[in-house]
DNA sequence: CCTAGTATGTTATTACATAACACTACCTAC
DNA sequence: GTAGGTAGTGTTATGTAATAACATACTAGG
């Protein structure tokens, strides 16, 4: 999961972007998550020892970090998660596990090209697409 | 806009559930809308003229009216919308425009199988999906 | 009648997200 | 150096989305 941090250092350093002590906590905190977090436990968990941190800051963390793709909303459930193909910014989706929560990151070019066809049918450009899902992960399935 | 309130009556009478007065005022609302809506909007607009509208009743109905097809959710921004297959159950996407707002709805049996296997490749099954996106409607590109 | 099932009404609260403004650090032009 | 711009944070307050919990009403079956 440090992999990531330093990804991240690399990632604003190379882009002239600060990567101050926000980012730094809040992307430590969901690297360290077994599971996608909501907004609010990741708020709580920023103020645990140190100073009092509130919804902005946070928020405003997780913004620069969802536009660098280090960390992705599933919009599903309005949770973040700590990307695991570092840094990456082809076209994935995420799978969450009803029975576990954690989430499963997926590449799947080829349907981009069979969705965006299918919007033009109907005269729609595609800009930005959203893929997420629900099921059962490997481990679940294999304990049951 | 009224096939879709006849659709939602034949269907309630089949599986012998009731299309009860603040379903239908739901639903006929969200069918007059060009654009998919909000909670609240919904919950003001239910208000007007009549008694007011609380929270759960319109949050009750819309549960119900997703469950049957009639409406989908928009998970991106938190928004609903009348169906315009009327009582399809076959996978769709919903593509919203950036300049109108509208939002398209498109069929993609294609793109299942594929993220299926996708999904499947990491031990992980899906049992729901969720596809969206953004860009530009035929009609703002037309007049752009 | 009585009661189980289904749905609504109502109050209150919880959860998610942003507006607005003050302040700091840093960089660059003059 | 110092004035002005840019980027980022801190803080207060508020806006927006969704649900918990419990009371009440309607309806069909025994
Ligand atoms: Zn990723
Ligand atoms: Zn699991
Ligand atoms: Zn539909
Ligand atoms: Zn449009």
């Amino acid at each position: 999961m440090h992999d990531l941090i330093r990804q991240a250092e690399a990632l604003c350093q190379r882009s002239g972007m600060a990567f101050t002590a926000p980012r730094r906590r809040v992307l430590e905190i969901l690297a360290a998550s077994e599971t996608p977090m909501k907004a609010y436990d990741l708020i709580s968990k920023a103020g645990e020892g140190g100073q009092a941190t509130k919804p902005p800051t946070v928020y405003r963390a997780l913004d620069f970090l969802c536009q660098l793709g280090l960390v992705h909303r599933i919009e599903q459930d309005a949770t973040f998660v700590a990307c695991n193909h570092a840094g990456h910014s082809h076209p994935m989706a995420l799978f969450v596990c009803n029975t576990c929560l954690k989430a499963t990151e997926v590449a799947y070019d080829e349907v981009v090209p069979i969705l965006e066809k299918a919007a033009e049918v109907q005269g729609f450009h595609l800009t930005r697409l959203v893929v997420e899902g629900r099921g059962q992960c490997r481990d679940c399935a294999l304990a049951a």
